[in-house]
RNA sequence: GGAGAGAUGGCCGAGUCUGGCUGAAGGCGCUCGCCUGGAAAGCGGGUAGACGGCUAAACCGUCUCGCGGGUUCGAAUCCCGCUCUCUCCGCCA
């Protein structure tokens, strides 16, 4: 949520801010409402700075024997009065609060002005995409081939867009995610946390995923609880109405959750295999950090995910999103970009964002400056370190050799019990 | 799922029966100062957040005692609904 105060007096820096993404948003309505909500407020305030000081005079009438029905005859109507204008700056709040909370964050103003992901600037590439001397598979043929995956018997349990991990290929996701968690949690400094699958409104609202996307959510009925779409919202909301002290920050976790999506509107995309799943499973790195450090810690944060790639030995690039490619809550984005040989191009399976005060507004988190004794926001961050499904996939496809079988990358071998190579039995 | 108890500041904990001077006693913690060679102890001070008063400091006002609503001139205190926590019972991996 951008800071009220912020659009009142900078109208017009917000507005640029907001023109360089997609979408148009309307700032001079929520002015409007703003300047609506103060001037009810002045008054009702003054109504009630009465009421409470005549409140106080009763008692003492009454004391001293006096009469006091005409002060309370008066005061009834007075507090009639503020009930009235409360429910209008009520009113106003509940417009104004809607309003805010579906406008997106603005952009850092350094990063490129754009409006589809063609727009997006490549930072860096690691590795070298390999030469096959066979015609390669994609990673949905070879997995099926093997007898490691199972699209069509998990449509039958469930519908499309389920896969079922079997055997091997269970136990390479399993391999995956531990080997991730003990990267980030060992090497890189984080606490893993297991959080719920679950969470209620405040928290999807926190993280910015309500309410302008509630369809892309899967809600439980008669709960008002949805299934995590990222361990971002369990793991961001820990910290939800609290004041963090300074000298803690800053605060590192890493969750491994599977993560649920309606993935409306991408009805005809990638289709097949593991790349956009209604179920899926990410290692998700989180981080709350002061303002003045959050930039350094996202250079950090995405180097934390790219280690993953670089171990594993399979090619990524590093882009640095648009302004007009840029998720909602995000100020500034890195997607890591794995390379996968049937695509014959490079596919997101990492987005490292710094969200700035963004979601700390919205979920209330902050913490208090040692030096000013100040309350301020922090900044939240957070990454993908990695999607497992995706990271499976390329593993499938950069590791596949002639005969069908996919060689294991050495650093997941301690995590399989030693195998070397998965073949079709 | 059933029965009961509870939710107050960073924490503990009074106040709720008997509504008003309680943003809230007392303690702990934290912090500043004094004392000390230094520390402990002791003494003294400070110590919530949000919103508004065109901006900021000072100052002033409003709101917040789990959340929402009601009664009342006035609610932490009375009434209703909800959420959460604890205890016991049941069920269950």
């Amino acid at each position: 949520m951008l800071d009220i105060k912020r659009i009142r007096l900078n109208t017009e820096e917000v507005k640029k801010g907001l023109a360089k993404r997609s979408g148009e948003y309307d700032i001079d309505k929520i002015v409007e409402l703003d300047e609506r909500r103060r001037q009810i407020l002045v008054q009702v305030e003054e109504m009630k700075a009465r009421q409470n000081q005549v409140s106080k005079e009763v008692p003492k009438l009454k004391k001293e024997g006096k009469d006091a029905t005409e002060v309370l005859n008066e005061m009834k109507e007075l507090s009639q009065k503020i009930k009235d204008y409360d429910n209008d700056v009520k009113e106003v709040e509940i417009k104004l609060n809607d309003l805010l909370l579906r406008i997106p964050n603005i952009p850092n103003p350094n990063i490129s002005v754009g409006t589809s992901d063609e727009d997006n600037v490549e930072i860096r590439k690691w590795g070298e995409p390999r030469k096959f001397d066979f015609e390669l598979k994609a990673h949905w043929d070879i997995g099926t081939n093997l007898d490691i995956l199972d699209f069509e018997r998990a449509s039958k349990i469930t519908g499309a867009r389920f896969t079922i991990f079997k055997g091997l290929g269970a136990a390479l996701e399993r391999a995956i995610i531990g080997f991730m968690l003990n990267l980030h949690t060992n090497e890189h400094g984080y606490t893993e946390i297991s959080p719920p699958f679950m969470v209620n409104r405040a928290s999807m609202t926190g993280t910015g995923q309500l309410p302008k996307f509630e369809e892309d959510a899967f809600k439980i009925p008669d709960k008002d609880f949805f299934l995590v779409p990222t361990a971002e919202v369990p793991v961001t909301n820990i910290h939800r109405d609290e004041i963090l002290d300074e000298t803690k920050l800053p605060v590192y976790y890493t969750a491994y959750t599977p993560c649920f999506r309606q993935e409306a509107g991408s009805a005809g995309r990638d289709t097949r295999g593991l790349i956009r799943n209604h179920q899926f499973d990410k290692v998700e790195l989180v981080k709350f950090a002061k303002p003045q450090t959050s930039y350094d810690e996202l250079e950090k944060l995405t180097n934390n995910a790219e280690k993953v790639l670089q171990l594993l030995g399979i090619p990524y690039r590093v882009v640095e999103l648009c302004t007009g490619d840029l998720g909602f809550s995000s100020a500034k984005t890195f997607d890591i970009e794995v390379w996968m040989p049937s695509y014959n191009r490079y596919v997101e399976i990492s987005s490292c964002s710094n969200f700035e005060d963004f979601q700390a507004r919205r979920a209330n988190i902050k913490y208090r400056d040692r030096e000013t004794g100040k309350v301020e926001y922090v900044h939240t961050l957070n990454g993908s370190g990695l999607a497992v499904g995706r990271t499976l996939a390329a593993i499938l496809e950069n590791y596949q050799e002639g005969d069908g079988s996919v060689v294991v990358p050495e650093a997941l071998r301690p995590y399989m019990g030693g195998i070397e190579r998965i073949t079709k039995k």
